[in-house]
DNA sequence: GTCTATAGAGAGATAGAC
DNA sequence: GTCTATCTCTCTATAGAC
């Protein structure tokens, strides 16, 4: 009975192909609208199904949601962390991982918009929907300053860089198109793409006091 | 009859004094929790009023929430405005208005979380509820650089600089408290607050082209 | 698995008294 | 100006047929 085992998904193909029929729209929507103005209606049309066929894959609408987080974070965490974690000198690691980013929120629109949202949101104080899927980053970033080999000058502030390039980015791809209408602004013009990461690297250089 | 000529508000001071304290409610709750999230009856309850008085100083939740940016924006606007075309060299005014803007997301916590949920809603296509205060910038920005005094270098994006001043001060004040949980981290301490804008004022510097 | 039908809970807006 | 009371609409979630 070798077709009943089911690995990974543990789901039949067909269940299998709707969920992720299902998890593609809600990205796109949740990212484009957010989690309260996006209709598990809407969801279900972009799909071709019913809203009531949602709730067979996913418990409610706040699981869905969750899902998609899953999906989008998960795999950012895992493409950095095959740059974070290779055999590579610190310095170069650390640049390949901010290119890595700037590749990631260009090729999935998604993650910049759902990012923006949820930070948005956040608070100290109560745990965010992006908390959990945040969790593993942590480690992560831990297991690669463990290798740094270099010291960090302490006239600059690693989280003022983070935020540069965190910020920067999101803003640049998400943001400045809707901002400056005028312009045109296209930021996936290639061009434009390598004027940015020529300038997020040249910060990330300065706070690892490279010239 | 003094009395009835009413500068600047047309209104009499008790209403005056309950639409400014409804605005303000709204300004925190709207930044905190977003449009849809944020109930009239939370406004109201902030304000200790009931729900239906609200909708006799705001026609609806929509102006309501157009008032709070209007006032959040304009204010931003006006100070800009005033270190934009003040007598001073190019390069000294686009410094303090880098200055200026940070802090004024520093002093006014609603303007980060209004933009980023803003900048996550908005899309070239259809005008955002941004785009008619964001329209007075423009104008602004043009007799700015109508008295520039300096080249720009080429092989500088304005905009990737624009992005990374917008981008990071919004989510270095904004973000990184929640995305960065374990490490108490307070954007607001002066120390980080000169880290940051020595940062970005390095980033302008280059974009003007200087050492 | 996917559907139809419906229950049930908000939340915004309105009418009209005071 | 501010209130109480109510209307109405939207959207999630559930029940149950196929």
């Amino acid at each position: 009975m070798a077709h009943s085992v089911r690995l990974p998904s543990q789901r039949p193909p067909k269940a299998e192909r709707t969920r992720a029929a299902i998890l593609a729209a809600a990205e796109r929507l949740f990212a484009e609208r957010g989690f309260d103005a996006t209709r598990l209606e809407d969801v279900a049309s972009a799909v071709g199904i019913r809203r009531a066929s949602i709730v067979y894959h996913f418990r409610d609408k706040a699981e869905l949601y969750d899902a998609v987080l899953a999906d989008v974070l998960g795999t950012l965490r895992a493409r950095l962390e095959r740059v974070l974690l290779e055999d590579a000198p610190f310095a170069r690691r650390i640049e390949r991982a901010v290119s890595t980013w700037i590749d990631e929120v260009v090729a999935r629109p998604a993650l910049a918009r759902l990012l923006l949202r949820e930070v948005a949101d956040g608070t100290p104080a109560r745990d965010s929907r992006l908390a959990p899927h945040l969790r593993p980053f942590f480690p992560l970033v831990e297991r690669f300053l463990a290798t740094r080999d270099v010291a960090l000058p302490r006239d600059v502030d690693p989280v003022a860089v983070a935020s540069q390039v965190a910020g920067g980015t999101v803003f640049f791809v998400a943001a400045m198109p809707s901002l400056l209408p005028g312009l045109a602004f296209d930021p996936l013009d290639p061009a434009r793409l390598e004027a940015l990461r020529r300038d997020l690297l040249g910060a990330v250089r300065r706070l690892l006091g490279a010239a």
